[in-house]
RNA sequence: GUGGGCGUAGCUCAGUUGGUUAGAGCGCCAGGUUGUGGCCCUGGAGGUCGGGGGUUCAAGUCCCCUCGCUCACCCCA
């Protein structure tokens, strides 16, 4: 049997049923995931995921600190237009009474349902919470909200998580459509969006807590929770928000020989030697059309050699980007004269 | 799985009720400059019109099939 991977929590869960580390146990990845749902925009057929998880903590201002890690992780990448919704799953002690009643309530308005949920409500009464439907919207509008029915426990862990947000100046909105669709997860959920991206996908990072996955895959009762965050989707909101400088850098120096190669063979040798980026023409191409090779290249200077040049060991050094007159060089200069040149552009870039 | 949109030059796209050698802009190449990029001018190269079949005197255009891309629904562990 072949399984295309889809996500990283279990495979980490199963790692430490395997291995038993010591708790509390942080683990993070990157690896390539695969969905089996059509592609649409910002939702590709394979794409990447990066995620953190940390097992044997049942602390809330554990959930904090995670949560507290993505939002971090978007700062630092300069991404502004990113909102965080949170929701709790409660437990066995207060979910299983939960759903009876969100079940009653349901039958009660079944007729008000889509089409789809009309008939399936009962496998799994809290998917109808994210429907997209306007019939369904109106008839969950109503219904009873599971952050409402709360035991204790799950009430003051949930209104930890909360206060810490808050004293860590995490803004967030308590969102009651944010269920998980399994029975492992437990209390806390946190989605984060990016506002930037026009596509119908926008969920950004995607988290819970599950404190019952560990004991599912054969492992003792251990705490977990987590996150994963879809990292092509990432860039997207990157770009959309414009954080990535947009131009490469060029180079520093292109070289233009039409004096047979040879020098342009031993100049851009010594240069990429120096550390300098460069490149230069092939093909014997005349004078123009190597000249504008070096102008599309982005280089600082273009550095000439002609039979004249050739002949007297010099190599005329030509500013690309800036105002004033080519100089000739000594041939065994010629590192020295673009390096000067480079760090004479930086400082103009800099002045600007 | 369901539905919509789109496949024509390297790129972005026009292409009328079917009708001569399928066009534009950008890009590329060469020339105008005999040793000099950008701007401009002139010329040039480059296309199985996604593929297959059909209708027709004639198909990029109409019909059927097929492949691919794309967006949305769905899904969202």
């Amino acid at each position: 049997m072949l399984a295309l991977r889809p996500e990283g929590t279990a495979p980490v869960v199963r790692a430490y049923v395997q291995h038993r580390p010591v708790l509390p146990w942080k683990a993070w990845y990157m690896a390539p995931m695969l969905r089996h749902e059509r592609p649409q925009a910002a939702r590709y057929r394979q794409h990447h995921q990066l995620g953190i998880e940390v097992l044997g903590v049942a602390d809330a201002d554990l959930d904090v600190e995670v949560i507290w890690v993505a939002r971090e992780f978007f700062t630092v990448l300069g991404l502004a237009d990113v909102s965080l919704r949170i929701g709790s799953m409660g437990d066995a002690t207060c979910r299983p009474a939960y759903l009876v009643l969100l079940t009653e309530y349901l039958e009660a308005h079944r007729d008000e349902l889509c089409d789809e949920h009309r008939d399936r409500f009962q496998l799994n009464p809290m998917r109808v919470f994210d429907c997209k439907r306007p019939e369904c919207r109106a008839v969950t509008a109503g219904a009873p909200k599971l952050v409402d029915h709360l035991c204790d426990a799950c009430a003051a862990h949930f209104e930890r998580v909360r206060e810490g947000l808050k004293s860590l100046g995490i803004s967030f909105e308590v969102d009651p459509r944010l269920v998980r669709g399994f029975d492992y997860y437990t209390r806390t959920t946190f989605e984060f969006a990016s506002g930037a991206i026009e596509a119908a996908q926008n969920a950004l990072c995607g988290g819970g807590r599950y404190d019952g996955l560990v004991e599912m895959l054969g492992g003792d009762p251990t705490p977990g929770i987590g996150f994963g965050m879809g990292i092509e989707r990432l860039l997207v909101a990157c770009d959309a928000e414009g954080v990535f400088p947009v131009d490469p850098p060029g180079l520093d120096a292109f070289v233009v020989d039409v004096a047979g190669g040879e020098a342009a063979r031993a100049i851009t040798t010594r240069l990429r030697d120096a550390g300098l980026a460069c490149d230069r023409a092939f093909d014997g191409r005349s004078m123009k059309a190597q000249m504008k090779l070096a102008d599309r290249s982005g280089a600082t200077v273009a550095l000439i050699v002609g039979p004249a040049e050739a002949a007297s060991g010099t190599v005329l050094v030509r500013p690309l980007r800036s105002e004033g007159d080519q100089v000739p060089v000594p041939a065994d200069a010629v590192v020295d004269a673009v390096v000067d040149a480079v760090r004479r552009a930086a400082g103009l870039e800099d002045r600007r």
